[in-house]
RNA sequence: GCCCACGUAGCUCAGUUGGAUAGAGCAGCGGACUUCUAAUCCGCAGGUCACAGGUUCGAAUCCUGUCGUGGGUACCA
């Protein structure tokens, strides 16, 4: 069954056919959601467009368009108003059928792209050296909701972590621990990545000797020397155990199986320096190979000067490695906002070496989590805020509140019930925000029960769920042909419903998390609006009962999908 | 200096890709629990959409300029 807004186009295409001619019934109805129940249901903006075309005035236009739409099974009423608008109310019928369409459906109405495209996204990508922050949540988060919308609309998406694996850094991480004798043990965990980074650093700032040592480690490790390369294995390993912990906590679907960091590349990366030399796109100068995209800025710098690549070199071995091998056809990058120079000048050097193809390149960047004090966010002492403390923090607190509001549940629900809570609210938090933005970060809000948070959204499911479990239904069981909208309450959520498809493609297009997030805040709002005003079980009819059921059955199972594509799970009871 | 992003209620943010009287939450004030979870709902109050031009039937949204904030600006990523 085709949705409301194809079969009102159509209806709207027939109409300025039947009062103008056929060659205008393909103009753009230009068809919105009315802002305001009182103009009805959708309105119809096209008029006003077709005025210069036909030269009359947009309300005479508007009113012959309305006298030719069809009044009965779609629409009970068309109006034209203000400057030509035309108002169009739904019969409710329609919205029940079409509700009844999609309560048989797991996917909600939303439909499978019949041509996938092949999409590579890169997203988390730490640098290894040091333990997970702050700095890379959003990337992580914004990243892992993208993939699974993309991957829900039936695109073939591969994740790619690219770590940083293979920086100068690792020179001083791997002296310092043939110092301490790290290799030589039996026991290989290294409690806090951060100390080790802290001490080799301040090894490095202060004796030359290990600077020196350093830095030909640096040397014999890209080199291919065994042993630096065993040592440097030990080391991934362990922090890629760190990485996994929090991935696991996040809920993120990152795995091993997504990793290849920059070491992967490392033998393409004299290929990808030489191949743009001898077309020309690369020129040598100040004793780097440099790509000038544009004569005034500030050069790609390939290779330098010291010989050694950069992570540009890196970045269009590995767009290569994704086109070629993993036949990209949409390659995606998220990735803070202040590379923005970066990318475009790497797009237009991948373009100009002609390594890209129809292949589309999209940069999605995003904005920096402040502290309060509107910089970046840190801890009190300045220090950079540990990933793994955010999460401890955020259940801590849920738990608190949850042992206030469920006391009667046993401390073990109570412990599940806070983890998803808690790391619900900060991804929420994150995702809720125009991602382009910067944001402050701030535990009140986060954790917040009114307003748009993941707690608010939660616990419209949890208050479905507990009709159920009170009336003893089971969902299965309804049947969508059951619906009938009488209450404004149960129009207004059921138009939402028929949405969702709608802002699934919008978030799969526009690659913006927080739409998706909107929508599902505005439909918890109007579920906890219809909850007030419609008994369920206690409903005046059977037939109400079991209409009010099915329509609580679609809004938890959207809800519960829409925070799955967030990556947010949800709770029977809190 | 140059380049980029952002600027919406006291605070934190949306605004369906140009549509009607710009919407939420918090904070403030006032209401609603013997009835499906009050982690909720209802009402009041709060705005020169930074500013000035321009395009358009129509601008918070597009274009130009100004101001403000943040970021980037040759070998770190």
């Amino acid at each position: 069954m085709p949705d409301i807004q194809t079969i009102l186009e159509g209806l709207l295409g027939e109409a300025v056919a039947a009062a103008f001619g056929t060659e205008f019934a393909d103009a753009d109805p230009i068809l919105r959601q009315a802002t305001n129940p009182q103009f009805g249901d959708y309105q119809a903006n096209l008029a006003m467009g077709l005025a210069k075309r036909l030269n009359q005035k947009p309300r005479d236009i508007a009113d012959a368009i309305k006298e030719k739409l069809p009044i009965g099974d779609t629409l009970v009423n068309a109006e034209v108003a203000g400057p030509g608008f035309i108002n169009l109310t739904l019969n409710a019928d329609l919205l029940g059928s079409q509700l009844a369409g999609i309560i048989k459906c797991d996917r909600l109405g939303v439909p499978v792209d019949p041509t996938p495209t092949q999409v590579v996204i890169d997203y988390a990508s730490p640098n290894l050296a040091k333990e997970m922050h702050i700095g890379h949540l959003r990337s992580t988060i914004i990243g892992d909701a993208i993939a699974r919308v993309l991957e829900f609309q039936g695109q073939h998406a591969t994740r790619q972590n690219h770590l940083g694996d293979w920086g100068t850094q690792f020179g001083m991480l791997l002296e310092h621990l043939i110092d301490t004798g790290w290799e030589q043990s039996d026991d290989h965990h290294i409690g806090d990545l951060n100390t080790l980074y802290q001490e080799a650093k301040k090894l490095d700032d202060a004796d030359p000797g290990f600077a020196d040592r350093a830095r030909k480690r640096v040397v014999a490790l890209q080199g291919g020397d065994e042993q630096s390369l065993t040592l440097w294995r030990m080391l991934i390993d362990e922090s890629v155990r760190h990485m996994n912990d929090i991935f696991t906590r996040l809920g993120v679907a990152l795995s091993n199986d997504h990793l290849k960091g920059e070491s992967f590349y490392n033998d393409r990366l004299a290929p990808v320096a030489e191949s743009l030399q001898s077309a020309g796109v690369a020129v040598e100068s100040e004793g780097a190979l440099c790509v000038f995209n544009d004569t005034d800025d500030a050069p790609l710098i390939v290779r330098k000067s010291d010989g050694g690549f950069g992570y540009a070199a890196t970045d269009l071995a590995a767009l290569r490695h994704r086109i070629e091998d993993l036949g990209g056809q949409r390659l995606i990058y998220v990735v803070d906002s202040r590379q923005r120079d970066h990318f475009n000048k790497f797009f237009a050097t991948a373009r100009r070496a002609g390594w890209v193809g129809d292949t589309q390149l999209e940069y999605v960047p995003f904005g920096t989590i402040m502290g309060k004090d509107r910089k970046p966010f840190k801890t009190r002492d300045g220090g950079t805020v540990r990933l793994t403390d955010v999460l401890n923090e955020a259940i801590d607190r849920a738990g608190k509140v949850i042992a206030v509001k469920a006391p009667d549940l046993s401390p073990d629900e109570r412990d599940k019930i806070a983890k998803i809570v808690g790391i619900g609210a900060v991804k929420y938090f994150d995702l809720s925000n125009d991602r382009i933005k910067d944001y402050v970060f701030d535990w009140d809000r986060m954790l917040a029960l009114e307003g748009n948070t993941a707690p608010y959204l939660q616990n419209a499911y949890v208050r479905i769920r507990s009709i159920f479990r009170k009336g003893e239904v089971d969902p299965a069981t309804l049947d969508g042909g059951a619906i009938k909208l009488e209450h404004q309450a149960e129009r207004a959520l059921a138009l939402q419903l028929l949405q969702l498809p709608r802002i699934v493609g919008s978030v799969a297009d526009s690659l913006e998390p927080h739409r998706l997030c909107t929508y599902l805040y505005e439909l918890a709002s109007s579920f906890h609006k219809f909850y007030e005003k419609c008994p369920v079980l206690a409903a005046d009819t059977e037939a109400q009962r079991l209409s009010r059921l099915a329509l609580c059955d679609l809004v938890a199972r959207t809800l519960k999908q829409g925070l799955e594509l967030l990556g947010i799970g949800t709770v029977e009871r809190m």
